[in-house]
DNA sequence: CTTTATTATTTTGCATGCAAAATACTTTAA
DNA sequence: TTAAAGTATTTTGCATGCAAAATAATAAAG
């Protein structure tokens, strides 16, 4: 091959879309059971490290897609996990706040970290520690 | 906070959410000058090492979604970067093969790679191999 | 040889991810 | 204060990612 640089082996980039698709794959058994996607499971642990943000504080925390988080606040307020309303000093400002429902939900989650875990075992706790350190290099950088 | 597996600092799941993203969007710029999208790059990167084979071998070797791939070349096609054409033992199969203009853009995307990885010099060679070596071990566990 | 099961691919419906334009509201500046 | 600039969020249009159903064609069975 004229440019092994070209080759799929050799990306970086190619191991992480796979990788991302697969783990998100690998969450929707657990996710199902709560009637959670993945971005909005995103959402529900932003929320319950901490509540009453914004949706700027919340898009910054989750990096979801600001046009999508629009859509997945509607569809969690639909099932009552939460509630947006208008901020009261800045009206441009909306507040995302938990609802029991939401709330209620932390307790069915627990658990799922280590389910999720359970299904990679070829990498040690050690490698774990090492593959998060060097993703948040690479998300320093690209952010 | 009462379950601290929850917070998003300690998710690999969320970095490589965060990560996937984040380099999906710093090949942009480059891949804009293409004309290519992300997953139509990654279809073009196989078909550079391997022409014509049929769509399930693509798929296997991509990941990219079956359902999406169907649109995907349909588009790739349309632009005069490959052709579908049907199998001639089996007509159920059909087989990909790269057009003239595809063939010569591999040229064109050949300084893509070194480019991308400018974009993230905190990680140096042994790390990126390393990196390499631990996503390969998460997407064989979730294979 | 026809019915049945299997395989390869496409279609459909829904949920993002993303860029760019549109809204709504605030703060600045003249 | 009032038009202009800036900020927070939503909307729009397009491209996947995904599960499940639908098609089309081949292989297996009886």
């Amino acid at each position: 091959m004229k440019y092994p640089q070209l080759k799929l082996e050799n990306q970086i980039c190619h191991r992480l879309y796979m990788a991302s698709n697969s783990v998100v794959r690998a969450y929707r058994d657990a996710l199902n059971q709560l009637d959670l996607t993945y971005p909005q499971y995103v959402v529900m642990m932003a929320l319950w490290e901490e509540d009453k943000v914004s949706i700027a504080q919340l898009l910054e925390k989750t990096m979801v897609d600001g046009g999508a988080m629009t859509q997945i606040l509607k569809k969690m307020a639909d099932k009552q996990l939460l509630a947006v309303v208008k901020g009261e000093t800045d009206k441009r400002k909306r507040v995302v706040k938990l609802q029991p429902h939401g709330l209620q939900l932390q307790q069915q989650a627990a658990d799922i970290p280590e389910k999720i875990r359970c299904q990679f075992p070829s990498i040690n706790e050690q490698e774990a520690a090492l593959l998060i350190s060097l993703l948040d290099k690479l998300n320093t950088d690209l952010s």
